[in-house]
RNA sequence: GGCGCGAUGGCCGAGUGGCUAGGCAGAGGUCUGCAAAACCUCGUACAGCGGUUCAAUUCCGCUUCGCGCCUCCA
């Protein structure tokens, strides 16, 4: 199957086509590990899990990198406030993310380099890049990328250099260096570092941010690699600083496409401290949503629009996983132990829906359209009888192929709890009821059980019940 | 000032020059002893004003409102 991409670079839907055929080389933007990250940052693992699903779904192998940036400011300034050397710093903020990832079900990338594990290789990197005469040392010992002597500078981010204005950030920086546009490639060492210190040809510092990036793509990808993903918000300066580096040290394109999702909004409102709606993902978990439900809501937008996160949004996730529960079950009983069989038309027409919108720029409110399509048309057929073992099965199976993509149909699944000797005896007296057609009583016990927190269903088959 | 994005029915959220997006909530119905589930039907949604067009929510312009980046924020 064909995928279709919407390039940043190119600001156009292009056709997929790998540099290699080996495998798709992709990397991803993570977390900068100085304190718990939010659900805006999980926005953009999730969607970049998305991408990496949707990749394999067409076919390809992959393989992903994800930076764990855990030397630059903030890390720096929360180890020195905590007193605790920057490793043991950020340790469990490294720990944090990989549950929080997992409460998401974002599969693992191949490759998560930490950048204090690359030093070597950024300082090599940025010799390269003063043979090349893009660097240069300021006074205090700092090395500057010398953006006016690199041509095309500003891409992807389209911007241009002559549209730079001093402003207020600008006005901030204390940092000794030629031009606005040039950024940090290593920061002499201060005070304020602390211990957070190495040694260079060009004297003790630290690395720039951007550095990490291309150091580490470049050794676990390549110098010319696939995809490059990332918030919008780092298309400049951070992805423009990347690719000046890479290309300016190499010479050669250093990514073909851009894919950057947009941000995240809580009930209408801009996240932030001070409008009190800032959550992590433990923050919306101690709320009493789950993982699942939170992955739902994340990928029910497309990845390029600003997404409106609201509890309503939430709660209406739980009630839409409950009937996408219901119909796998529906389904799995009306299979049985028989092997899939041929697909009815409905589902052949939905699978074609659905293969189009996930390769159509990752349109995955648009293959939940085709999913519940195939839901009601399933549904319908089930009631009708008119689905044999074998074509329940074969929609099981599509059921399945479209969770690899989706990660919210099986995984995460309420464990159905064991039920408790008191409701088995109701039911027991239930069905006893019910058999002598003694409505009232039937009534009153339905009743009982529900106060237990069960609910029972009366099917063709005979009562279903299970927690409320 | 530069670059860019958005405004869709109660809520979330796709998309399209003319043909139902979808989900949740709500109303009516079928089925059922009742209920639940499921299915069927139902909403004069496309910010405002102009323009192009046989036809605009969709293209163009303007306006209003909101958002992002412009040196270390996903």
């Amino acid at each position: 199957m064909n995928l279709y991409f919407y390039n940043t670079m190119s600001r156009q839907r292009e056709l997929f086509e790998p540099l290699s055929t080996d495998a798709v080389r992709l990397y991803t933007c993570g977390p900068t590990v100085y304190n718990y990250a939010h659900i805006g940052n999980f926005r953009a693992y999730v969607f970049e899990d998305i991408l990496r699903r949707v990749l394999q779904y067409a076919g390809h192998k992959v393989i992903q990198v994800m930076n764990l940036t855990d030397v630059d400011d903030k890390t720096i300034r929360g180890a020195q406030e905590a007193g605790l050397p920057l490793c043991e710093y950020t340790r469990p903020y490294i720990e944090a993310f990989f549950d929080d990832i997992r409460q998401l079900n974002v599969e693992k990338a191949e490759h998560y380099p930490a950048a204090t594990d690359h030093i070597p290789e950024m300082i090599t990197l940025i010799g390269r890049l003063f043979e090349r005469g893009l660097a240069y040392a300021s006074d205090d010992g700092s090395i500057y990328f010398n953006v006016a002597a690199f041509p095309g500078y500003g891409r992807p981010a389209h911007i241009d250099l002559s549209g730079l204005r001093a402003g207020a950030r600008v006005a901030q920086d204390e940092y000794d260096k030629e031009r606005i546009g040039d950024f940090a490639l290593w920061k002499a060492w201060d005070a304020d570092d602390g211990d957070v210190v190495w040694d260079s040809p060009w004297g003790r510092g630290r690395p720039g941010w951007h550095l990490e990036c291309s150091a580490m793509s470049m050794k676990y990808l390549g110098e010319s690699f696939d995809i490059h993903t990332g918030g919008i918000d780092n298309l400049f300066p951070h992805h423009a600083n990347e690719t000046a580096q890479s290309e300016g040290a190499t010479g050669k394109p250093f990514v073909k496409t851009w894919l950057h999702c947009a941000h995240l909004r809580i009930n209408g409102e801009k996240m932030s401290k001070s409008l009190g709606n800032f959550y992590t993902l433990r923050d919306l978990i101690g709320k009493g949503w789950s993982g699942r439900e939170i992955r739902y809501v994340l990928i029910n937008g497309h990845y390029r629009q600003t997404l409106n996160f609201t509890f309503d949004a939430l709660a209406a996730a739980r009630t839409t996983l409950a009937r996408l529960d219901e119909f796998s079950d529906r389904l799995a009983v009306a299979a049985g132990s028989n092997a899939a069989g041929g697909l009815p038309e409905w589902a052949v027409k939905a699978r074609t829906a659905f293969d189009e919108a996930v390769g159509d720029d990752l349109n995955i409110p648009e293959a939940l359209a085709a999913l519940f399509g195939l839901v009601r048309e399933g549904n319908a057929a089930l009631d009708a009888g008119s689905l044999p073992p074998a074509g329940a099965a074969a929609v099981a199976a599509l059921l399945a192929r479209w969770d690899t993509v989706l990660g919210v149909l099986s995984f995460g699944r309420p464990d159905p709890d064991a039920m408790p000797a008191e409701v088995r005896e109701l039911l027991e007296a239930r069905a006893a009821a019910r058999k002598a057609r003694e409505w009232g009583e039937s009534d009153r016990l339905r009743d009982a059980i529900a106060v237990l927190g069960w609910e029972v269903r009366d099917t063709p088959g005979g009562q279903q019940c299970k927690r409320a």
